[in-house]
DNA sequence: CTGTTAGCGCCTTCAT
DNA sequence: ATGAAGGCGCTAACAG
């Protein structure tokens, strides 16, 4: 009968019953019934992408570029925004469990990655090492973060500055650890380079807040690195509120270039990252780990992109 | 047997051994099938929640307060992201169509709803009205954005403004409709206001070229009221490269008080939305939906947040 | 080459 | 108060 309809009519049903019959349930309005196919194969062919709500800028073009090729090998993926202020403890994954094939996680936290124990997961711009009791490595994608701060620390050195604060993000990801470390190694490997730091909250007043302890330092740095452009945006409020001028009297630099990059004034100097490729490498090492495969790590450049929040430092102050 | 965990066990089998069953099913790590339940029951008791990818900095906001009340109901809410760009031409529904029970459709553009004809669908900020050829009104929960726009206005107003310029967003939503439509009728309604508008893209560049249009008439607005925040920081460029301050000589406005607000300088004057309000209260009508009923429209009012954007107009050009 | 059948795991009905 | 059985719609294996 209808076994037209899952393509394996070649060599089987006549071209003209098979043309018929898709004409048929065409006209009918019938669709394969999703729940007894899965029952029967016992897959899905769904996987979750799961995405912290704080970081969502990015979150589109990930989920784009996952869906891209998830397509076109059949699968479908349907987003789920994790609890920014949630650890591992509150697990809303009662029904997802059983209706998905694996998993996508982006941006986690360093310790919710263990929820998933028995669902095959690629780690998305997140801690490869597994945390807690049972350590293990797992699959992941990964955007190459030290790479930009190498990149935001040369381009901040050609223009003369020496004293480079780092105003980082208070926040328990991978990402965020790993721009930090980049950052200090870089900046200590600079003659003469002096690496200070202070942190805060991912928000634009928390940010302004930590940027202002670095500029109220008597050496006060020539440059803020920010973890990120939201921060940057809180750079900008503690240099205007101390009558200094970006980027005459201090320089600044974000990273990840959202929309804010532009938004701001002067336009920030950050890093962009490739957030389509993130979710379709991922998806791709999805696939390969579903497979059977061993899904070998990537890691995906981002590119520098030079406004005009970066300048020489003022003389006498470099 | 098992049918201790249908939580059905109440009057039919001993405690004494719908315990032993909870024991040995936990022990052995047992899970309820999703798909054979889903097949017998006919329903899959998940929603899908569809956002656009553009206007995404509601979407965590608008899911967190969906999921809530889904939960309390046992329902499941998975998000999609609507492709921005994308008409009803390339219905990505394939899969999703047979998984789900329900859809929650935000901040749509007009004519996508009538994908969806055989499924329940409640809009969320979204045009009530059927487009295409059988126009049918469907159920919705809207922000009350004309109200916020009243506010706008009457604060404007208040502070001694008449010329008021309208950055809209070229943008085919209901929420962008409403927005235009309810400002210019308030403005007109004041006693010597006077009304001018122009439209662009939804980015900063194109926001930035369209208020510079305003800026540049001889008669130049002494208020900017922007569609959402994003093209408020669009004005704010357009005036200070005219050499323009904001508030001293240009009031600005922004609608939405996203954290972008904040981050600019002077910080915004904006609407701010119930995002989490609309995903609850459109959760709760998709509920009754389904049980059959007719749930009534909701209009959820915003607030106007007074920040740093406006003041009076400047002597001589008001 | 084509049609028939068993059974995926669950819930509901009916028989004990 | 408990156990047995049918069937949801699909696909893969098998019989014709």
């Amino acid at each position: 009968m209808s076994l037209v309809l899952g393509g394996k009519s070649a060599g089987r049903v006549s071209p003209a019953t098979a043309q018929a019959v898709r004409d048929a349930a065409e006209r009918l309005g019938y669709r394969p019934n999703l729940a007894a196919r899965t029952l029967r194969l016992g897959s899905t062919r769904t996987v979750l992408l799961i995405v912290p709500t704080l970081t969502a800028p990015f979150f589109g073009d990930v989920y784009r570029g996952a869906a891209r090729v998830a397509a076109e090998h059949g699968f479908g993926i349907v987003a789920y925004p994790w609890p920014d202020d949630a650890g591992p403890a509150d697990s809303p994954f009662a029904a997802p469990h059983e209706a998905i094939d694996g998993i996508l996680a982006s941006s986690l936290a360093a310790d919710v990655a263990s929820e998933f124990r028995d669902t095959p997961v690629v780690m998305l711009d997140s801690d490869p090492e597994g945390h807690g009791s049972a350590a293990r490595p797992m699959p992941a994608v990964l955007f190459d973060v030290a790479d930009g701060m190498r990149a935001v620390t040369a381009h901040l050195a050609d223009l003369g500055h020496r004293r480079i604060g780092h105003v980082a993000a208070s926040i328990d990801q991978w990402t965020f650890h790993a721009r930090g470390e980049a950052l200090a190694t870089a900046v200590r490997a600079l003659p003469g380079g002096s690496y200070t730091r202070t942190s805060g909250a991912l928000d634009v007043g928390s940010a302004r807040d930590a940027a202002g302890l670095l500029l109220d330092r008597p050496d006060r740095p020539t440059a803020l690195v920010c973890d990120d452009d939201l921060i940057a945006a809180g750079a900008y409020k503690a240099a205007r509120a101390r009558g200094l001028d970006v980027p005459g009297d201090v320089s600044v630099t974000g990273f990840d270039d959202v929309q804010l990059a532009t938004a701001l004034e002067p336009e920030l100097t950050t890093v962009r990252l490739p957030a389509e490729a993130l979710g379709a490498e991922g998806m791709t090492a999805l696939l390969t780990l579903l497979k059977g495969g061993d899904p070998r790590p990537r890691s995906l450049p981002g590119e520098l992109i030079i406004r005009a929040s970066t300048a020489p430092p003022a003389r006498g102050s470099g």
